[in-house]
RNA sequence: GGCGCGAUAGCAAAGCGGUUAUGCACUGGAUUGCAAAUCCACGUAGGCCGGUUCGACUCCGGCUCGCGCCUCCA
């Protein structure tokens, strides 16, 4: 089964051919770690957890980084106020990061690499591109030219002269630039601010070349899928490629083959971002709702698409998965990797079409649904197959019981477990003493307090609303 | 101004040139001491106007409306 993805570049979809089907390596830009992360971070972060997942799936080897950027003016901005180190400050919100992204249960990256870890491979680069004729000097600043890159605008589908006609406005036109659409590689740090010794003085990378640098050093010369954000196609990405073919010989080689980028998140159907004020912290959301519910969200529509996050769009996800995990009573936690069904290669032909998400989300329920038809070991082994499913999207994966148990961390503090326990013990009783006036009472009461009860021939059971 | 995306039933969201998306919500039935869960049944949706076609939600053109990008942003 052939993977299809849809490439930037081309604007369509293109069968995925890795350059080395051995070893497939794929880039994607991670958070600038002076913040808590917020759920527009997230989107990416969760679709290409799901197209790693499918790769592995597809190839022996899967190479998939993330950076993390920790020196940026925003961090040395947040560091200065708070009295610490940049290190210190990204350190915490980098740790915060991967608490946060493992409740959405994404599989961590097989490397991360950190800007700052990689100063030298930068130097490196920019060095390359001042050799080949493609960046300048200026007065401690380096400078990409993008006029000596005859491909520059080939990622966002732009020209040159239009670009700058159509931004004039907009664009810095610093003094040490030779053309206003000239960016910068590297500047200058007063003694204040953090910095690195260069052949052009003490002084810090501009915020495009870490990721070209670091998918050199540590990835290749050529990789086969770079993923991000839509907002990152320009400047950031195409920046990057200018740096990442240009600092190689003339024509040499590709930078990146297949650029995939996920649509925004939209809050009341405005976009979501960190300068609109507009958004919430995935650790604010993690209060409310299980990580699976956030995760789930994010799978409902299809990634190119945008995602309009409402409360509604929570509550849904969350009853559809109540629905799943239903089907998933009493169902092992293990998975069987061995098992086999036909809606399993149904569900891998979706995601293989361009991660077709809203179609795997089907799947499952049709899953669901059959599974509560069956009984005995047909159906033992139809939750066998839900659950290898679920893994493939990176859900489900889970003790019903204790998802059904859930609450909210903010929450706490209501009837306990135990409590639940010895109600439901002593309406038993009222039940077999034929005092169904009690029993309902008792049902009531936990009513009130979100418990809802199922009676069963095994018993009964509970789950909070 | 340039470039791009979208408009599907009460809500969310897909595929597909002719035949069920799916979930949530709603309604009726089965089941239940009462419930819940589950099962069964139930929706001629496809912005507007043209065109192509035996047939269009699906292809083509135009229009309207909404959104995004054009050097802070996932």
């Amino acid at each position: 089964m052939s993977i299809q993805l849809y490439n930037t570049l081309s604007q369509k979809k293109e069968v995925f051919t890795p350059i080395n089907p051995d070893e497939v390596t794929m880039y994607v830009c991670g958070p600038t770690v002076y913040n808590f992360v917020h759920i527009g971070n997230a989107r990416p972060v969760v679709i290409f957890d799901t197209l790693f997942r499918l790769l592995q799936r597809h190839y022996p080897s899967v190479k998939y980084a993330r950076n993390i950027t920790d020196v940026d003016d925003k961090i040395n901005a947040a560091a200065k106020a708070n009295g610490e180190t940049i290190r210190e400050l990204s350190e915490r919100y980098a740790l915060a990061y991967h608490e946060d992204m493992g409740q959405l249960n994404t599989l961590p990256p097989t490397l991360e690499p950190r800007a700052t870890d990689n100063i030298d491979a930068m130097i490196e680069q920019i060095q390359a591109l001042i050799d080949h004729g493609h960046a300048y000097e200026s007065e401690g600043h380096v400078l990409f030219q993008v006029s000596t890159d005859k491909e520059y605008g080939k990622l966002s589908h732009r020209k040159l002269d239009e670009m700058i006609a159509g931004a004039s406005e907009r664009v810095d036109e610093a003094s040490y630039k030779k053309e206003p659409a000239d960016f910068v590689l590297w500047k200058p740090s007063t003694d204040d601010l953090p910095g690195w010794d260069s052949p052009w003085g003490r002084g810090r990378p501009g915020w495009h070349i870490e990721c070209s640098a670091m998918i050199n050093k540590h990835l290749a010369k050529t990789i086969d899928i770079h993923g991000g954000g839509q907002d990152l196609i320009f400047p950031h990405h195409e920046n990057e490629i200018a740096q990442g073919t240009c600092c190689h010989n003339e024509g040499e080689e590709q930078f990146v083959r297949y650029w995939m980028h996920n649509g925004y998140l939209n809050i009341d159907g405005e976009k979501m971002s960190k300068s609109l004020g507009n958004f919430f912290t995935v650790r604010e959301l993690l209060e409310l709702w299980p990580g699976e519910v956030i995760r789930y969200a994010l799978l409902t529509a299809h990634y190119r698409k945008p995602l309009d996050w409402t409360k509604d769009l929570l509550a849904s996800a969350k009853a559809s998965l109540d629905r799943l995990y239903g089907a998933l009573r009493d169902a092992p936690l293990d998975l069987d990797d061995s098992v086999e069904h036909p809606m399993l290669s149904e569900l891998e032909s979706h995601l293989c079409d361009d991660l077709s998400t809203p179609q795997v989300l089907a799947v499952l329920h049709a899953l669901a649904g059959e599974i509560n038809k069956a009984d005995g070991n047909a159906k033992v082994q139809l939750q066998k197959v839900l659950r290898k499913a679920g893994d493939f999207v990176g859900l489900l994966n889970q003790d019903a019981d204790a998802w059904f148990k859930w609450q909210p961390a903010g929450q706490q503090g209501g009837l306990s477990d135990g409590d639940i326990d010895a109600l439901i013990a002593e309406r038993a009783q009222a039940k077999k003493d034929k005092n169904f006036a009690r029993a309902d009472q008792i049902r009531a009461e936990l009513k009130d307090q979100g418990i809802i009860l199922e009676d069963s021939p095994e018993g009964t059971r509970w789950t909070r609303d």
